[in-house]
DNA sequence: GTCTATATTCCGATAGAC
DNA sequence: GTCTATCGGAATATAGAC
């Protein structure tokens, strides 16, 4: 199944990803991974010794596609609005698929976690809010986006909405995420 | 330990509350429960047959809670501003204490809950959205509160900002979610 | 209503062969 | 790098005595 060495590795991190984001931390295991790639329960073990290794990765993997995210919004020619609608595209695709954030996920089991996990955590949660103030700041200075709060405080209401809305979503309906989506950028570009 | 005879269920059913809203519902488990109370792991069975009888009546529980909420205001007197208030200081409370709400805890277990408490579930969030936009409503229309958008959308934005505020603060600290709740109170009373 | 005792299942994890 | 085999532990749950 597996042709190099890496490929193993690299879909037990992209299933575990996929089980947090849909059934959550405590409710996926060695044998669902190993069962979905058709190999043996030892062989995950492998590659993550314990279950809070392959958290931890998983984590670092979610803080590096933010790095890479920020990094393809420093390209000249993208408007701040453009920017703030990549950061809620990122929320719908995960909606469209009955999947809510790694962060909302890993967050309500907080109190469960091994502290290796709880430190990636808070530099991730840091690192996105770090990113969305950051478009908010220099859009409001371009007089591309509007906003009363603070760019901190903005950022912390953007992303519980869009955190909150994923879950919402499953109970209730895509139609309220949706609304809140159109709301936000309602809010922001007037 | 348990004079009357409901006590015991009584007991259970607020340690059920606890523990979901401190580690999640997957992550406690029968003999944690009788450990506390000092019974015995077939004494909490006796009580509720199974796990997800006593999820759904915890859900239960917590949807009583919010009718009895909307009686209290009803009464004459209270401004529309109290009543967010009162619906803010809910969080507020959960907050202080670690924990997150109901709604975000066994929302984030969504795919992985009893048919029986998914129903529950959706009947709460349309419960406590119901309230608060009525609220909105109201306050709108006695010049009380201002925003712009539908008290529909806008109770949706409130409550996604508490949940998921709540869950930020054991994150990243406190002080954001009371940045939330300034921030929420100084948008709707201007 | 609570107890002892136990059945069943699953999970995370490891030893050692290939 | 993956396998077979297995261990220790925990969780849900039930039978039957008190």
């Amino acid at each position: 199944m597996a042709a190099r060495p890496t490929d193993t590795k690299e879909s037990i991190l992209r299933l575990g990803m996929e089980f947090i984001q849909t059934y959550g931390y405590h409710s996926f295991s060695y044998a669902d991974i190993a069962k979905e790639l058709k190999i043996k329960n030892a062989a995950v073990h492998y590659h993550f010794p314990g279950k809070e290794d392959l958290l931890a990765e998983i984590v670092e993997q979610y803080i590096q596609r933010y790095h890479e995210l920020a990094r393809s919004l420093e390209k000249p020619g993208i408007s701040s609005r453009q920017k703030i609608q990549a950061f809620i595209n990122r929320y719908t695709a995960l909606c469209e698929h009955g999947k809510i954030c790694l962060i909302g996920s890993v967050g309500s089991d907080y109190n469960t976690l091994p502290e290796k996990a709880k430190v990636k955590l808070t530099e991730l949660v840091k690192l996105v809010l770090g990113l969305v103030e950051k478009v908010l700041r220099e859009g409001k200075k371009k007089g591309e986006l509007t906003f009363s709060e603070s760019a901190r405080i903005k950022s912390i209401l953007i992303m519980t909405n869009l955190a909150a809305g994923v879950q919402l979503a499953r109970i209730t309906g895509q139609q309220d995420y949706t609304a809140i989506c159109n709301s936000l950028m309602k809010q922001l570009t007037g």
